[in-house]
RNA sequence: GGGCGUAUAGCUCAGCUGGUUAGAGCGCGAUCCUGAUAAGAUCGAGGUCGGUGGUUCGAGUCCACCUACGCCCA
């Protein structure tokens, strides 16, 4: 061992092999035995909320979650370093729904609710809770894995505490009369028995269907509803309004029929009869020839009366107002497309919408069997399944002359997914909240939300609020939050029960260990004195609103908690999908406007969706799905969050693959690591700890700026963080690491491994050290994983006394704050134009074809400003170095050896001289020789600059023009932004010895590596030239000290190699030299 | 069919209130640099900025329409 690393040192070293998966198991063990997740859960004071947008434990965790929690995560870690308690760290699982039941029913092969129902709804349901119970255990060890850090003491909308904030919540809206029933429209499979999800119904609908057309005639009466007495319902007596129908079953049901707003309608003789119709669609229907009778606009009919063809059915309990069916509608739901511009409407069956709108009554002729109702009066029709009426109603009113045409049409239809039983429209008694009534107050409170990104408040939310339309609540299944409402045989009286307590009250006994779920709570009834026996009605809660209700029930309140509750909401954060717009972020926002008119959430961090690196959505069916584990077991999480968080806003859909993440890992992780693992190798090298004085005064420019950087970069990203922006943050930060490593780096190596320990040493390890602790702490919330292996390492927890002060884990340190002393904004800017030169002198070398290692006599610099040159004349030194010149000099206009161009600057000209523009950009072209001189002389003094325009003269300010230049002659010459930089290319005999030296330099120090030595081993080096022999004694001869000092040589030995070193032909001037290291004998 | 978003190099993405030669990284090719680095630098090939029209002295950027994709709704 060296003798210097016997000295005490707090570093660990650091292996180059790094592989970060492996760290992270080491660091997740390290985390679980050190219980560092519940310190941190447990650790601040100020209260910082958040809601857990409680995933559906119906599926495998994807990389989409990867992303949502991941972005949850990283700003709860941000405020958890900044001192907040966070409230409500915690899981959470959506637990109810149809799609958890249609998984059990698949595995018991079940194909509806009867099945169910024969099966038993007790031990359905069991088996549903075991499903989501053994999907949630995979959740937990993938949220570990993934460094999400959140109490696994999580909320289950299971949970009877759970289920009982939900009765209290049904029981406010109760009270306030916002809990309703009506009809809804759902998609109602009769041999089943039961209503479709919209998914379902997607997985059965088939676009080639076979199916009547009809055009049926419908006798005008000669009245208007009320209100509407226009002449044209006198002058249209006994003529006949024609609809088109593939849906003949329908027709019993109907209430009105509607035209479009504004369109052209005309009357027609046809075959004796007076017909009414649009007047776009009479040619297709009626043929050529048919000559108008009288034209009217589509409002014109409005309020029209007509014969009714049946008397539509009555549901029981309901009482409609018939005086308000069987006229002509305006409605935008006509189109001119296809029928007759007038459409018949059954809200019973699909236009539900159109006849709340307008007042209709709802007629019912087909029941849930899909049976004609008998009640509809005696008709060969009567009894049969609906498809099979179809015929016999067309039939029927052809009979009576109602028929005007028919034929067979193929289009959509949807069919039951199981049994391939055409399925019914069905408008079913539901259970709504009355949203609609609290519009404005939804809209208001959403514009108190702070939503990332932007477009979101107005855009997709926005709208949907304000198209608001109120919540069917209700759902006729199994495995669900129980509605708690109970009725009565006839339905004449409803109760709603808002706790536990008032159920034990009504049934008179003891609840407490009762499952609130059903059958248990069916069997639950009691007798009303007044109303007879009270049965709960069978429905259970949309599962939306149990997951809209966490706020309230993750904490049971207000049966309990209510301190706590009064704390947590709102939130002050949440983040999930796009999709989530009208789920969950609806959700909540919809019942934290009812029940206490504020918004649930006040910063929202909305993602896009991810997809394929085709830009195709990832799915089962393409193949095409990356799944979390093999990203992570590749790259480690790290590597993957890095990938989330930079490489493109969160609110874009993203497109990814392996080689984006192995990219993060490559271009971002490994160049931080790689800065700290140079930064350890050389502190235990040097025994260097951190904490000793340093005096200011011994810090360079470069370790100035490196600090004024890192401190900007402090500012910028807590900024970022505050403002929720973190793809800007992670942006900063990449910039940064990369210019520490590529510049403050690579510029001070020497000062690290030179062998005095003086100021300027202290100066450069305080410096980098520095830097890299706090970039520890800004990317903690990013990288958790690399950032504690650099934290912990940094202040001597794993090895030696911990620095003092220093929390064991970086997740348990505090947030860096910004020294604002240290701030330079000069300094920054003059770096940056600093390497503005650096890169174009590179650019100049290449372009003559002269390496860097071969010195040059002298560069020429143009800055593009005066602010530019500064900087460069405060780093001349450093771009000296860096270009290997001797000397920099700079072009300014009194210089004869360039010729100069100029352009108009059209930010400030365009608006000053709008279209004389061009003419001023001829002119500028046309300036040459002395008088661009002339020019460019004034405009470096700060001068007007005088051009002709038209015979006109026109004064331009010096700031108004674009000054260039050409290159002089006999130099290199780069260009960029305003910055010119020019190279001599001229290498002197005294210059070429310079750069065979550096040469050989660089060839023994790969030789040294390729031997296999140590940094710090002397050698003893042999070099020997056959051809380039002259060249070799004149370089050793004047650059003989600087070849052993660099290379640690204490023998340099002008021969061929001996037969034990390790030797190598290298390249040498326009030859080859031959060179041989061995290790020296060490001086005692 | 409606709403919202996206479309810039082979790939992933920048591009502020319209302005000068549309940028970065990856990948590819070439050259160079290197005793921290699976690294770095420079150059090159690769762009009709999705399309069409308009406003303007000037449009990747603003407007209209269209196309494709994604999400949501019908």
């Amino acid at each position: 061992m060296e003798p210097s690393l016997r000295r005490a040192c707090m570093f660990k070293a650091v292996e180059s092999g790094v592989s970060f998966p492996q760290l992270e198991q080491e660091i997740l063990e390290w985390w679980g035995a050190n219980r560092i997740v519940e310190q941190s859960l447990a650790a601040g004071s100020k209260p910082f909320v958040f809601y857990e947008g409680p995933p559906t434990a119906n599926g495998r965790p994807g990389l989409h979650h990867v992303i949502s929690r991941t972005f949850k995560d990283i700003i709860l870690r941000y405020r958890a370093m900044q001192g907040y308690k966070i409230i409500g760290r915690r899981e959470g699982w959506d637990t109810h729904g149809l799609p958890v039941e249609i998984e059990v029913e698949k595995k018991l092969g079940f194909s509806g609710k009867p099945d169910i129902e024969k099966f038993g709804i007790a031990e359905f349901n069991r088996l549903c809770r075991e499903s989501v119970q053994e999907y949630i255990q995979e959740w937990k060890s993938f949220t570990r894995r993934i460094a999400y850090w959140v109490d696994e003491d999580g909320y289950y909308t299971y949970d009877n505490s759970y289920i009982e904030s939900l009765w209290w919540i049904f029981r406010q809206l109760w009270d306030r009369g916002l809990l309703f029933r009506d009809y809804k429209v759902t998609m109602h499979c009769p041999r089943c028995g039961t209503s479709l999800s919209d998914h379902e119904v997607s997985l059965g609908a088939r676009d080639d269907v076979d199916d009547p057309s009809v055009y049926i005639k419908f006798r005008v009466t000669g009245e208007a509803v009320s209100g509407n007495d226009s002449p044209l319902a006198a002058a249209l007596q006994g003529a006949y309004l024609v609809a088109w129908t593939t849906t003949p079953w329908t027709l019993p049901a109907n209430v009105a029929l509607a035209v479009q707003h504004g369109a052209r309608y005309v009357e027609v003789e046809y075959q004796g009869d007076r017909l009414v119709m649009a007047e776009a669609l009479v040619g297709r229907l009626l043929g050529d020839g048919v000559t108008p009778l009288s034209m009217f606009n589509g409002n014109d009919l409005v309020g029209l009366r007509y014969e009714r063809l049946f008397d539509g059915v009555v549901a029981p309990g309901d009482t409609p107002d018939l005086s308000r069916a069987y006229h002509v509608i305006a409605d935008a739901i006509v189109t001119l497309d296809d029928g007759t511009g007038i459409v018949h409407i059954a809200p019973a069956y699909g236009d539900l919408e159109v006849g709340r709108k307008h007042g209709l009554p709802t007629l019912f002729s087909v029941d849930l069997n899909g049976m004609v109702m008998p009640e509809l009066g005696h008709f060969p029709f009567t009894g049969k399944f609906f498809k099979l009426a179809d015929p016999e109603i067309t039939r029927h009113l052809k009979e009576r002359g109602l028929l005007l045409k028919s034929g067979r049409v193929q289009h959509y239809y949807p069919f039951c997914w199981r049994c391939s039983t055409p399925l019914l429209f069905y408008a079913k008694r539901s259970w709504y909240i009355r949203t609609t009534a609290f519009k404005g107050d939804l809209v208001a409170n959403n514009q108190q939300i702070h939503w990332v990104p932007e477009h979101i408040r107005d855009g997709r939310f926005g709208n949907w609020l304000a198209n608001n339309i109120d919540w069917a609540v209700s759902r006729e299944r199994y495995w669900g939050t129980p509605l708690p409402i109970w009725m009565n045989g006839d339905g004449s009286h409803i109760e709603c029960i808002g706790s536990l307590a008032e159920l034990e009250a009504k049934v008179g006994r003891s609840l407490g260990e009762l499952d609130l779920h059903r059958p248990y709570v069916d069997e639950l009834t009691w007798e009303d004195p007044q109303h007879g026996l009270m049965r709960r009605i069978p429905d259970v809660a949309d599962c939306w609103f149990d997951s809209g209700a966490m706020p309230v029930a993750q904490w049971h309140y207000p049966f309990e908690n209510q301190q706590l509750f009064e704390t947590a909401h709102p939130a002050d954060y949440i983040c999930e999908a796009v999709d989530q717009t009208r789920g969950w972020f609806y959700t909540l926002h919809a019942e934290s406007t009812l029940l206490f008119d504020r918004p649930a959430f006040h910063n929202v961090i909305c993602l896009g969706h991810i997809l394929d690196e085709h830009g195709l959505k990832m799915s089962k069916s393409k193949g095409n799905v990356i799944t979390p584990a093999e990203v992570i077991d590749a790259f480690g999480v790290d590597a993957l969050r890095w990938n989330l968080f930079a490489a493109a806003p969160p609110g874009n859909p993203r497109r990814f693959s392996l080689s984006l993440v192995n990219e993060s890992l490559r271009k971002f992780l490994l160049t931080l690591w790689n800065s700290y693992g140079f930064f350890v190798t050389y502190a235990r090298l040097d025994g260097w700890r951190p904490g000793g004085e340093l005096a200011p005064e011994a810090l360079q420019p470069i370790d100035r700026w490196a600090i004024a950087a890192l401190n900007g970069l402090v500012r910028d990203v807590t900024a970022d963080f505050e403002q929720y922006e973190v793809y800007p943050a992670a942006r900063r930060i990449e910039r940064f690491v990369d210019e520490l490593s590529n510049w403050y780096v690579r510029r001070n190596r020497r000062r690290f491994w030179k062998s005095e320990a003086d100021a300027d040493k202290q100066a450069a390890y305080s410096t980098l050290y520095t830097c890299l602790l706090t970039l520890a702490k800004l990317t903690a919330p990013f990288i958790p994983f690399v950032s504690e292996a650099i934290y912990r390492n940094l202040t001597g927890q794993d090895h030696g006394a911990p620095l003092a002060g220093s929390a064991t884990s970086v997740h348990l340190a505090a947030w860096p704050v910004v020294a604002a002393d240290l701030l330079d904004e000069g300094l920054v800017a003059d770096t940056e134009a600093l390497l503005a030169a650096v890169s174009l002198g590179r650019a100049a070398r290449k372009s003559a074809g002269l390496k860097v290692r071969q010195p040059l006599a002298e560069l020429w610099l143009r800055a593009s400003s005066p602010v530019a040159l500064a900087g460069v004349r405060r780093f001349e030194a450093d771009l000296r170095d860096e270009l290997n010149v001797k000397a920099v000099r700079y072009l300014e206009a009194s210089s004869a050896i360039v010729t100069y161009r100029f352009k108009p600057n059209l930010r400030l000209l365009g608006k000053k001289y709008g279209r004389q523009l061009p003419a001023i950009t001829a002119a500028l072209k046309t300036l040459e020789g002395e008088a661009a001189r002339a020019a460019a002389q004034a405009c470096e003094a700060g001068g007007l600059v005088q051009i002709q325009i038209d015979g006109q003269p026109l004064d331009l300010l010096a700031e108004e023009l674009l000054v260039e230049s050409s290159a002089p002659e006999g130099f290199a010459v780069a260009e960029s932004e305003g910055m010119l930089v020019a190279l001599s290319t001229l290498v002197t005999p005294e210059l070429r010895l310079e750069g065979a030296a550096r040469d050989l330099v660089r060839s023994v120090q790969d030789a040294r590596k390729s031997a296999g030595l140590a940094i710090s081993d002397r050698i003893r080096l042999f070099v020997s030239s056959s051809d380039q022999g002259e060249l070799l004694e004149q370089t050793l001869a004047l650059w003989g000290d600087y070849l052993r000092s660099e290379t640690l040589t204490i023998d340099l030995i002008l021969a061929v190699p001996a037969a034990d070193a390790y030797s190598e032909q290298v390249e040498f001037g326009d030859g080859s030299a031959l060179i041989g290291v061995t290790r020296a004998q060490m001086e005692a």
